[in-house]
DNA sequence: AACAGAAATGTAAGCGCTTCCAGTGACGCT
DNA sequence: AGCGTCACTGGAAGCGCTTACATTTCTGTT
């Protein structure tokens, strides 16, 4: 039997089989307490045998709104991205919305695309470096209810962070508290706000600790390799440096790779830290920075829904507190198993 | 200055503007070739002026169709889902497609929100463990376009997976080749298809070796912390087994840490292997399998999109391969650095 | 028995777009 | 000059729903 087409059943039918008006349909659907509660009842009925489910379409117009919110981030790589969207799915999905995604991964149409999904959603969350300022604030301009996240504020757009420069100064006054004199940044703080922030931090320990501040950060990419390079070369000049402070685990499992391939021991001869706690960080005993990605997406969820609902206190900014995670890559610890 | 509500500019504006009709404001826009070249680059422009974008919800009734695809997956958790999604979203917004995402992370409603989700797209690709197997027949009923993944077939709808059982059954036989004689399994295989697949190598290779075949497998969740408790408990038997396969690599990694607990050698006195090939897996020296999930999403999408299409060429079914990846974890081996 | 008012239902006007069909000129041909 | 063609453009009918407003049907009152 060929997959013959199937024109789904719309309110008309059901209207006509239950012998009501569309517009009692409608109504018994929704469940309004307008409709006698026998028909309500058998108007449910014939809709339940018809298999009627109402289109969206239909009702995001007539509505004028479309029940979906939208989330832009760079990339789902790593577990830090996934984590803020299943964070935000969960709540979205909680407020009987749908939730839609855009990866901009480097896209260069990212800005058409991100006014795309304007289109479709009563509201988005735009994440880090995914598009311009002048992107959002176009967006803002229009009216669509906005939440930025793990970014830098842009008019009058609530902002959901984590915190870095605090986090990043306490984690380097740590190394500093091991004796480590000499330090070195793995990052780049012009690829993300976050990294900024950590680099700022960072910055702002040394000068406290009377310490030298590097002429400037060693600049590399996000993933393990390109931490594996940065830190090779590093580590490789005269008068090397003792602690690395990296943008992120990623780099950081790099320079721990690239560490012991130069037979340098951890934290024997040089610490390591990271920066997002993720698995792999675990095994390798990496120091670094814990921040919930989730609650971050669950924020930014439950802060757009209200701005959506037009019940939003006012503009909002806050930064989300992280937590140090000591482990043995940065001196030896003995409270760690 | 109080944000009033900007209501959008819509298609009359802009052919009141132009001084066109709203049909050659339609045509114009879509270059549909029926427009004279002057009237649709003055049209274009005007409606750049305006900063018209037509609205989604109209062309949506008008089209019938949504320009949008959506994903169903069990969660984001872990590396696994969130590649098979990355590599989903690249290839649909290729397609000039939106994505609508919905985790069902053990909702109780999860079929009504994949109903609703179908509400909402062109067609969809259900996942592993996420609704019923009645739930995806009622909507390939519909008539909606569908494709599985890694899940067992249902009727006549597209399938992909990767491979399971001869994996599974190519790494027990590796195991077996190293000397070890007496197995356990680690994981539920009543609670994912790939699990299943996976045990099932498991036991065949088990069986082709000449070998016991324990009784069943050691049920557990899919995290560190189940495969930690479950290990343990497995290890402290009288006649502990020499070599535990795991269901994925985060039981892999917990069993890892509860031999260390246990005092025993991995892979001298254990051998223990994993699966999914994640971050940590490396850092953790475990043996495992690795698959392209990216690949899996994307490949889902290309189908996907061929059923909306309509150029299909019939049913497909495929098992991606997959690549055993040895480290250390199964047995002493000099070429792993 | 008549009627005001409430309750239930129906009518119809959109929502913003696409597209079929018809109309209008301009053009070239006989 | 008359007419058929063709290239454009406009009119208008939906697409499937929600909802303001109108209408009908019950109540309960007097």
């Amino acid at each position: 039997m060929p997959a013959r087409e199937r024109r789904p059943v719309t309110i008309y039918e059901v209207a006509d089989r239950a012998g009501v008006s569309i517009a009692t349909v409608s109504r018994a659907l929704r469940d309004s307490e307008l409709v006698a509660p026998s028909t309500r009842r058998h108007v449910q009925r014939v809709a339940e045998e018809l298999r009627f489910r109402p289109s969206r379409a239909g009702r995001a117009l007539a509505e004028g709104q479309h029940a979906a919110n939208g989330i832009v981030f760079p990339d789902l790589a790593g577990p830090y991205y996934a984590e803020v969207v299943l964070g935000y799915e969960e709540v979205v999905a909680e407020l009987g919305r749908s939730v839609l995604i855009l990866a901009t991964q480097g896209r260069a149409n990212a800005a058409d695309l991100v006014h795309e999904l304007a289109g479709r959603v009563d509201g988005m969350v735009i994440m880090g470096r995914t598009v311009g300022d002048s992107t959002v604030a176009r967006i803002a301009d229009t009216g669509l209810p906005l939440v930025l996240l793990a970014r830098p504020p842009v008019g009058l757009v609530d902002t959901v962070t984590a915190d870095n420069e605090d986090s990043a100064r306490a984690l380097t006054a740590h190394l500093i508290g091991h004796g480590y004199r000499r330090f070195d940044f793995l990052g780049d703080p012009g690829q993300s706000p976050d990294v900024a922030g950590r680099h700022a931090g960072f910055v702002t320990a040394l000068a406290d600790g009377g310490l030298d501040v590097p002429a400037k950060p060693v600049r590399c990419a996000f993933d393990v390799k390109a931490g594996y390079t940065a830190a090779r070369e590093t580590l490789r000049r005269r008068n090397r440096p003792e602690a690395l402070v990296c943008a992120n685990d990623e780099v950081a499992l790099g320079a721990l790779r690239a560490a012991e391939d130069l037979g340098l021991a951890v934290p024997g001869d040089l610490a390591i830290t990271g920066w997002d706690d993720i698995m792999a960080a675990d095994y390798a005993r990496l120091t670094t920075v814990h921040q919930s990605m989730r609650e971050l997406g669950a924020t930014a969820a439950r802060w757009l829904d209200q701005r959506i609902s037009g019940t939003s206190p006012g503009v909002r900014r806050e930064v989300l507190p992280t937590r140090l995670v000591i482990r043995t890559s940065c001196g030896p610890h003995d409270n760690e198993r």
